[in-house]
DNA sequence: CCGGGGATTATCT
DNA sequence: GATAATCCCCGGC
């Protein structure tokens, strides 16, 4: 299993970069933990002109500085006062585009992931939804501004290859207040994977 | 099964 | 002081 080469995020087209890390698989190594998932979920947000972003117009503050390092760059923040967001930033310095992982499908380490998440039953509820993903992960705010290339949070292929029609797209979640901008495709999903947030698909 | 609303706090204005 | 890239529980059907 190889770890995404840097040039996979270094590209320009963010969108399709959320597409084609859907089957990918992330590890995290944190607090002597390890665990692994596949990513069955992500979302895309665009440099400059997309309202759902934090760096909308180019907005720049000490939470989103991040989004404007190099590609690889770890961006994790904290929404509703109570759940980590992780994203994984792309493109070029000072061009803020961003993947938010939305869900993942546990690997190893689910006997953390569970004790992580204070569950006492295993279901798909594990790591649905973005707030979950980072909580089994173990991401939390401090993980902010870590480089993806570097073993505390890293990505790898696992040479499966998702067949293009399994990937699902559509509308983004909960960004009702981003205006016509929310109505943007820019959400990607394994059909038929349980882990997937969101009602199911019809 | 589904929809409504409360929880709870970092961040920005 | 208002807002937010969410989650979970509960009540109704």
């Amino acid at each position: 299993m190889n770890k995404l080469p840097l040039v996979f995020y270094e590209r320009q087209n963010v969108v399709q970069i959320a597409m084609e890390l859907i089957g990918k698989i992330i590890v995290t190594n944190i607090n002597r933990q390890v665990v692994s998932a596949r990513i069955v979920e992500t979302e895309a947000y665009v440099a400059f002109t997309d309202k759902a972003s934090h760096a909308y117009n180019g907005r720049r503050t000490p939470r989103n500085e991040p989004m404007y390092c190099s590609a690889g760059t770890v961006y994790v923040y904290i929404c509703y006062g109570m759940h980590c967001m992780l994203n994984i930033v792309t493109n070029k310095i000072d061009v803020p585009d961003a993947v938010l992982i939305r869900a993942v499908e546990p690997i190893k380490g689910i006997n953390y992931m569970v004790q992580r998440s204070g569950k006492t039953v295993t279901d798909n509820s594990l790591s649905k939804g973005p707030g979950n993903v980072a909580k089994v992960l173990g991401v939390q705010k401090q993980h902010s501004g870590l480089y993806v290339m570097d073993d505390t949070i890293s990505i790898y292929e696992d040479g499966c290859q998702i067949e293009r029609g399994l990937i699902g797209c559509s509308k983004r979640i909960g960004i009702d207040s981003a205006g016509e901008d929310a109505h943007l495709p820019y959400r990607y999903y394994l059909r038929g994977n349980k882990y997937v947030s969101g009602k199911p698909v019809k």
